[in-house]
DNA sequence: GTTTTGACGGAGA
DNA sequence: TTCTCCGCCAAAA
């Protein structure tokens, strides 16, 4: 294994990073959640290194801002996808997606709270 | 075996 | 709300 951590939670990390619609955006905290990883730290390990096939750009901070040289191919990418960023920043409140919700959910519900 | 670094998160100022 | 500092896990030097 490449990494620390057990091949099935690589293979897990990057199911659930692949399982991502487009449009919506998780964070490091959630993949590491989701995949049963240690800490969110792994998974940007787990992305610098077996992320290239994955859609990783709909991963960011918990903060909703992305890595300093990462922000421009983050930024396009998931611009073209949808999602508005706002100075380097995406709003989570609208776009974080939840593994439960397996469909889109209509924007009209994310407001409610 | 110890120190540094990294695609992080959260608390505090 | 934004910026800073500390803690976290694992790899590389």
């Amino acid at each position: 294994m490449v990494l620390g951590v057990p091949d099935e939670v690589v293979r897990r990390v990057r199911a659930v990073i692949a399982r991502i619609p487009a449009g919506r955006v998780v964070t490091y905290g959630d993949v590491a959640g989701l995949a049963e990883a240690p800490s969110a730290q792994v998974i940007g390990q787990v992305l610098s290194l077996e992320g290239a096939d994955l859609p990783w750009q709909r991963v960011l901070h918990a903060n909703g801002t992305c890595s300093p040289h990462l922000r421009n191919e983050q930024l396009a990418l998931l611009q073209a996808e949808g999602v508005s960023s706002v100075d380097g920043k995406v709003d989570l409140r609208g776009y974080r997606w939840d593994a439960a919700i397996p469909a889109p959910v209509d924007e009209s519900q994310l407001g409610l709270f």
